[in-house]
DNA sequence: AGCACGCCGACT
DNA sequence: GTCGGCGTGCTC
C-alpha cells in the first residue's frame, strides 16, 4: 500500500503530493501524521489519501519512517475542508492543515497534566473523638469516593490529608487531567422565548445560509442557544463563533451553565496547553460545542447539526495574514459538508451580506424587536461646526457636558468612545467639515506625511495638501484625531471628583487588566469610562445611561470603501451601552458633518433605509460588493526587484485586458501607500473586476504572479486594509 | 526549505 | 592545483 503525503513546510516548491510505501508491519490510516525521508532528511507529513498503487517510479519510493499518533489527528471531513481552501484562496496545502491542529501537537511537546487524587483504603477507621476534621474527611470521601488533593486540601487542611495519609487510611494516586477553562456548573434553566424568537427558530430549520437580522437587545443569544439545544437533542454536534473580544468571561459562562461541559472553547487568550486540551476533548467527541473566535471553524469536529457566526458584520472574520481566508466561506462549506444551518447573526450586517439576503442567496430572518420591550435609547446628533461657531472649539459640545452633570448628580454612569483607528487620517476643514475626497473613487484622502501629499488609496492618484478649504475658503484646516488620553484629561479637568476609568490597548496589555477595569467601573457611582472598540461590545452596565460618540466622523473618513458600513456599525453597537435596564438611555453623537447620510439612519435605527443608501452608492461608484477588487503586494530589500517583479506581471496582467476589456473596469500598477516596511520596499497591483468572470480572472491574475516569482506577493480580494 | 551538484575566481 | 562563491535543481 502506499500513501500520499503532504510534508509539513510551507513552501510552494514542494507543496504537492510526494508518494512513500507504507511497510506492511505498519497500520496508517488516512490523516494521520508520519515521519518520512525526504531528501537526506527526515520530515514530518500528513497522509492524505492511501492507495494500492502508486503513480512515481516504484523504484524511487521510499517507506514511511512511522506514524507520530496512534490515530488520525486530520479528520476526514478536515482534509475537504483544506482541499477547498487551497482552491478558493490560493494556499499552500502544508500551512492550511497547520491551521487544524494545536500550535503544541505540532511542536512535539505536548505537556500533560496530572493532579493527585485521594480515596479511601481502610473503611472502618475510626478516628479520634477530637478529630472532627478527620471524620469529616472520612465521611467525605465515603461519599465521593475519589477526591483532587487540591479540594480536600482546601475542604479540611492539608495537614489532616498527610495524617491520615501517613496513617495508611488514605491512599493517593496521581490523574491525568484536562484542562478546562472556566469550569461553570450547568444548572438548568429554561428561557421562555418571545414570539418572534419561536418563529426564527422554526425558520431556521434546514440546510442553507440564514441571516438572522436582529436589533440590539433582540435576544439572538438566546436564539442561538435554543438552536444548539435543538441540535443536541438530535445527537448531532455545534459550532459558534464570535468576535474575540466578545468572548467575554460572561459570554462563556452562559454558555457553560447551560450546556455543562459540553461547550469547548477555542480563543487566543488560553494557553498552548489549554488549547490543546480543549482540542482533545473536541477530538475525541467529549465536546459537542465548540465556542471560539474564527479559528474554531478548524475545530475537529464532525457530525454537525448547526453552525453559527455571531456578529457575523465584524472584520475579525476576514483573516489578513499568513493563511489569508475569509471565514464565511469556510463555514458555508462546513455547513454544506454536513448538510446543516449556517446562521449568520448581527444587527447591523454587513452590506455584502443582506445584499445576498436581498438577492435570495440567503434566507432571512428578523428579530425587529427587543426581547425585553424597551425602546432603543435616543440618538441625538450633535453638528460640532455649529458649536465652533458658538465659540466652543473644545472637544465636548455643550449638550455633552450638560447631560455629563446629569449623569453626575444622579450618580449614573456614562461611556465616552473614541475610534483611534484613523490616525494616520484625513484632512478636515474645521469651519465646514469638508473633507478631501478623490475625485476618482468617491474616497476620503489619507495625509502622507513623509512627502506632505494627500494620495487615494485605491487609485494612487495624489493631490497637494490643502491649506485652504475649497469649499469655504477657511484656512482652519487640521488633520490627525483625538485620543483617549485627551479625552480623559479633558473630563479630570471637568470632573475632578469623579471616577474616570480608561480602556483601551494601551490599558489592557495584562492578562486581566481588561476584567480589571471592567469591576472597578461597575463598582463606580458616577463614573466614566473612555474607551476604544473595546467598550463597545457586550458588556451589560445596567448604570449607564448615557453614552458619548466624541468624534464619530473618525471612522467615517477613512480611506476605505467600508468606512461608511462600519461607521453605522460602530454607532449601532455603542448606542446598544446605554439604557440596559430601568433607566432611560441616550446617545449624544458628535460630527462635524451632521447632515451625512449615515448619521440620519443611525440615529433613527433605520438598518434598511441606510443599506439601500449605501449599496446604491456601491453600485454607481463600482465599489463591492458589485465589483471585486484585487491587489497584489509586491514587497522586497532591493528596491529594483520588487520593480521588476511587478513590471513583469503587470505587462502579463495587462494582456488579459484584451480578452476581458469589459471586465475589467481599472488596472494599474503603484508605489503602495506605505512605501517600506520593515526596510522592504512595496509596490501594488490594483485591479477592480465586474463581478460576471471575477473568479475567471482573479484565477488567471493568481496563476501569472505565482508562474512569475517564488515569495513576496500577496494577493487580497476586497482589502479593507491597503497600507 | 535544505541540501547537493556544479562551474568560475584568488589562495594555502 | 583546490577552496569556496552562490546559481540551479531536486526532494516520493
Amino acid at each position: 500500500m502506499f500513501a500520499q503525503v503532504i510534508i509539513d513546510q510551507d513552501v510552494k516548491a514542494i507543496d504537492k503530493i510526494f508518494e512513500y510505501n507504507i511497510p506492511s508491519n505498519m497500520s496508517i490510516l488516512v490523516g494521520m501524521r508520519v515521519y518520512v525521508p525526504f531528501g537526506k532528511r527526515v520530515l514530518q507529513g500528513y497522509v492524505i489519501s492511501i492507495s494500492e498503487d502508486c503513480s512515481y517510479d516504484k523504484n524511487k519510493v521510499k517507506d514511511i519512517i512511522s506514524p507520530i499518533d496512534q490515530f488520525p489527528a486530520i479528520k476526514k471531513q478536515m482534509l475537504e475542508v483544506m482541499q477547498f481552501m487551497v482552491k478558493k484562496n490560493h494556499l499552500t496545502m502544508a500551512s492550511t492543515l497547520r491551521l487544524f491542529l494545536p500550535s503544541q501537537m505540532r511542536e512535539g511537546k505536548v505537556k500533560e497534566i496530572f493532579e493527585t487524587f485521594y480515596y479511601l483504603r481502610q473503611h472502618d477507621f475510626v478516628p479520634k473523638s477530637n478529630a472532627i476534621k478527620q471524620k469529616l474527611l472520612i465521611d467525605f470521601l465515603k461519599k465521593e469516593g475519589k477526591v483532587s488533593s487540591s479540594k480536600l486540601g482546601e475542604m479540611f487542611g492539608y495537614q489532616t490529608i498527610k495524617t491520615l495519609y501517613d496513617k495508611k487510611v488514605l491512599e493517593k494516586e496521581k490523574e491525568k487531567i484536562e484542562r478546562i477553562p472556566y469550569f461553570i456548573p450547568k444548572q438548568d434553566k429554561k428561557v421562555v422565548l418571545n414570539y418572534m424568537q419561536n418563529e426564527a427558530i422554526k425558520k431556521i430549520s434546514s440546510e442553507g445560509v440564514y441571516l438572522l437580522h436582529g436589533v440590539t437587545g433582540s435576544g439572538k443569544t438566546e436564539v442561538y442557544m435554543h438552536l444548539i439545544e435543538r441540535e443536541l437533542a438530535k445527537g448531532k454536534n455545534a459550532i459558534m463563533l464570535v468576535p474575540e473580544i466578545s468572548l467575554t468571561p460572561q459570554m462563556v459562562s452562559n454558555f457553560k451553565a447551560r450546556f455543562g461541559d459540553f461547550v469547548a472553547l477555542l480563543h487566543s487568550g488560553l494557553s498552548a496547553g489549554e488549547k490543546f486540551d480543549e482540542w482533545k476533548r473536541i477530538f475525541s467527541g467529549q465536546a459537542k460545542i465548540v465556542i471560539g473566535a474564527r479559528s474554531a471553524i478548524f475545530a475537529p469536529i464532525e457530525n454537525l447539526g448547526i453552525i453559527i457566526i455571531d456578529e457575523e458584520h465584524e472584520q475579525s472574520y476576514i483573516s489578513e495574514s499568513n493563511p489569508r481566508y475569509f471565514t464565511h466561506d469556510i463555514a458555508k462549506f462546513r455547513a454544506k459538508q454536513n448538510n446543516c444551518p449556517l446562521v449568520l447573526g448581527s444587527a447591523t450586517p454587513s452590506i455584502e451580506s443582506y445584499k445576498k439576503a436581498i438577492d435570495g442567496d440567503y434566507n432571512l430572518v428578523e428579530l425587529p424587536v427587543r426581547a425585553n420591550g424597551k425602546e432603543l435609547p435616543a440618538i441625538q446628533i450633535v453638528d460640532m461646526i455649529g458649536e465652533l461657531r458658538r465659540g466652543n472649539s473644545g472637544i465636548f459640545s455643550a449638550q455633552l457636558i450638560a447631560d455629563l452633570n446629569e449623569v453626575v448628580t444622579q450618580k449614573k454612569q456614562a461611556m465616552m468612545f473614541i475610534n483611534r483607528r484613523g490616525f494616520s487620517s484625513f484632512m478636515r476643514c474645521r469651519d465646514c467639515g469638508y473633507i478631501a475626497k478623490c475625485s476618482d473613487c468617491d474616497v476620503s484622502l489619507v495625509y502622507h506625511k513623509e512627502d506632505n501629499r494627500l494620495k487615494c488609496h485605491y487609485c494612487g492618484k495624489q493631490y497637494k495638501v490643502l491649506t485652504r478649504c475649497p469649499n469655504c475658503k477657511s484656512e482652519n484646516i487640521k488633520h490627525g484625531a483625538v485620543g483617549t488620553e485627551q479625552v480623559v484629561s479633558k473630563l479630570k479637568e471637568l470632573f475632578p471628583d469623579i471616577k474616570i476609568l480608561r480602556m483601551d490597548n494601551d490599558t489592557t496589555s495584562t492578562k486581566n487588566s481588561h476584567q480589571k477595569i471592567l469591576n472597578e467601573f461597575k463598582n463606580s457611582l458616577p463614573g466614566v469610562l473612555v474607551g476604544t472598540q473595546m467598550i463597545a461590545k457586550g458588556h451589560d452596565f445596567e448604570n449607564v445611561t448615557l453614552v458619548g460618540i466624541i468624534d464619530a466622523d473618525q471612522s467615517l473618513f477613512q480611506a476605505d470603501y467600508r468606512s461608511t458600513e462600519r461607521t453605522f456599525q460602530l454607532i449601532t453597537q455603542v448606542a446598544g451601552r446605554a439604557g440596559r435596564s430601568k433607566d432611560e438611555g441616550k446617545v449624544i453623537l458628535q460630527t462635524y458633518a451632521p447632515r451625512h447620510y449615515v448619521y440620519k439612519f443611525a440615529s433613527n435605527y433605520d438598518y434598511k433605509g441606510f443599506f439601500k443608501k449605501e449599496s446604491n452608492i456601491r453600485q454607481t461608484a463600482q465599489f463591492p460588493p458589485y465589483t471585486r477588487i484585487i491587489r497584489a503586494l509586491f514587497a522586497d530589500c532591493d528596491e529594483n526587484n520588487a520593480r521588476e517583479l511587478l513590471k513583469i506581471c503587470y505587462t502579463n496582467i495587462e494582456n488579459l485586458k484584451d480578452e476581458f476589456s469589459n471586465e475589467i473596469l481599472y488596472l494599474d500598477a503603484m508605489k503602495s501607500p506605505i512605501k517600506k516596511i520593515q526596510n522592504k520596499f512595496r509596490f501594488q497591483i490594483l485591479m477592480r473586476l465586474k463581478l460576471e468572470k471575477a473568479d475567471e480572472i482573479e484565477k488567471k491574475v493568481f496563476d501569472i504572479v505565482n508562474n512569475a516569482t517564488k515569495t513576496n506577493v500577496f494577493i487580497e480580494i476586497n482589502p479593507t486594509n491597503m497600507s
